[in-house]
DNA sequence: CGTGATCGATAACCTGGCGGCATGGACCGT
DNA sequence: ACGGTCCATGCCGCCAGGTTATCGATCACG
């Protein structure tokens, strides 16, 4: 009675949690849903635990049942990691797979894979494309990332960070605040702020020149780090946000990695850093 | 052929990759030989991977089981952590587990505790001693832990810091270097020091009073923070260790908790900050 | 160089767990 | 009252995963 839970348990539980419906539960998992039932009644018998507080008409988690599904989330993305780092270690053709978004590097991207390249047990970097990079990170299919402190959760990740520049608002020059030398937070209350937390408010862009555009035409106000403002189109004007934290880029890897190539590419971030020196922590 | 991995299988690898030996793995999981042979062998082929090189006479890990075998301690120590924290939670009795070393609070717990009955959301605090309180954590027997940097592994972690404070060389009074007014590593060299990196010379300790006892009788020279030296016995000489980094105590506690009871905990170690100011950064 | 020991793989068989279908029973809306 | 919805239960079939017996390769040894 004391073995270890099954993957396949955790994941017919989180399809309930998920759902809150176990028909469409059992659906999606592409079994009938008396099988389900069942799955989940011994896992709530093995767990000594109750998990779902059902009537005939509805379903519900007990508390227990929401730390249950938090966690089986985390361990079920671990296992899946094991599996896609355990494939990528066995390639052929081996290399680091590192996540950014496109323009996200402040233009050190070269000078760190020159200085990569250099290292002792370094491996060819090869560079994905991705907004959800954390997320990449998590499930194994990346190596490495280029993140933002404080944007990113860098929770359970290592980092070594690479520069730091304050927030810039990034508006339509005929914007009555793009004449401003500063702003502040407050000055931004009533616009169409992007990144923006909370729900979101008409078209969201999928990447910078989207943001841009939508900016340009008025719809938008940008707020994105200086390094990013280096590269901007002409036609738009940039206003320092002073209260707003500064932005770190960093390079982030999963914490426990015991891959040396990686710790090459930190290395390499390391020597890559503008002035030689140490940035300022996170 | 893409479902995910089950912790059955990855338990039975691990027994293999730790023992290197298919006879004793399969005793040491209570099964027969050819079962275990047969599931690793579905393993290698879902995987599409080979992790073992077998010879009639020699079991090895290739490369990618290497990689598979620390992943899979992880994940199978994030699944175990998951049924842990979802019994925990369902206590009839919701308490906080709290585990650190005997003394190794600095004198500032009934302040902590104190802190944080005042804060919202908290729950009572058990308190465990326990000398590996990083493991603890990781497979969810505890809710947070008192820990050093850098002398515990942070990795996958979060952490408020309470208070950082010299290293000092704690030596019997009749020891040459006693009467100093500092010390530098390298003065230690020839010293049986404890905590020491690397294989253990005699007796180890297993707490605070053995150690001492053990420095007392010529046999061990002790490092530890000075905020431990406060409490010492009067027979001792303490020297501060100049070149060695400074010990920061902190409170640690799983990333990614979701608990409001150990934000509360968090919060109250801020509180009891002495100097109620921000620590230095670990 | 034969012989026995060791150890992983294979073959053949058996069992229990898991999933399928049909149905029961609680609850709600009309 | 009745039909609809939804989770639980009973019963059945199948295969994943276990067992024992055995093979084949390799090495130590006289």
């Amino acid at each position: 009675m004391d073995r270890p839970l099954e993957t396949r348990e955790l994941m017919q539980f989180l399809a309930v949690a998920d759902e809150l419906h176990f028909g469409r539960a059992a659906a999606r998992l592409g079994i009938a849903q008396p099988a389900l039932s069942r799955t989940v009644q011994k896992l709530e018998r093995r767990l000594g635990v109750v998990l779902l507080e059902r009537s005939s008409r509805a379903v519900a988690l007990t508390s227990a049942g929401q730390v249950l599904a938090g966690e089986a989330r985390r361990a079920l993305e671990a296992v899946n990691a094991a599996a896609r780092r355990t494939r990528r270690a066995s390639a052929d053709d081996p290399h680091l797979v590192l996540a950014m978004k496109a323009g996200g590097d402040a233009g050190l991207l070269p000078a760190i894979l020159t200085a990569c390249e250099r290292e002792p047990c370094s491996l060819p970097v090869r560079v994905v494309f991705q907004i959800d990079r954390v997320g990449l990170l998590h499930d194994g299919q990346a190596d490495a990332a280029l993140l933002y402190s404080p944007a990113d959760d860098l929770r359970g990740l290592d980092t070594e960070p690479l520069l730091t520049a304050p927030l810039m608002a990034v508006l339509p020059p005929a914007h009555p605040l793009a004449a401003r030398a500063s702003l502040r937070t407050a000055d931004l209350h009533n616009e169409n702020v992007h990144p923006r937390h909370g729900p979101a408010t008409g078209p969201e862009p999928g990447n910078l020149t989207e943001l841009l555009q939508l900016v340009a035409l008025g719809h938008k106000v940008a707020l994105v780090p200086r390094f990013v403002t280096n590269s901007l189109r002409e036609d738009l004007a940039c206003v320092p946000v002073t209260d707003a934290e500064p932005v770190t880029l960093l390079l982030g890897w999963p914490a426990h990695s015991t891959s040396l190539a990686v710790a090459a590419l930190a290395r390499a971030v390391g020597a890559a850093r503008p002035h030689g020196g140490a940035a300022a922590a996170p």
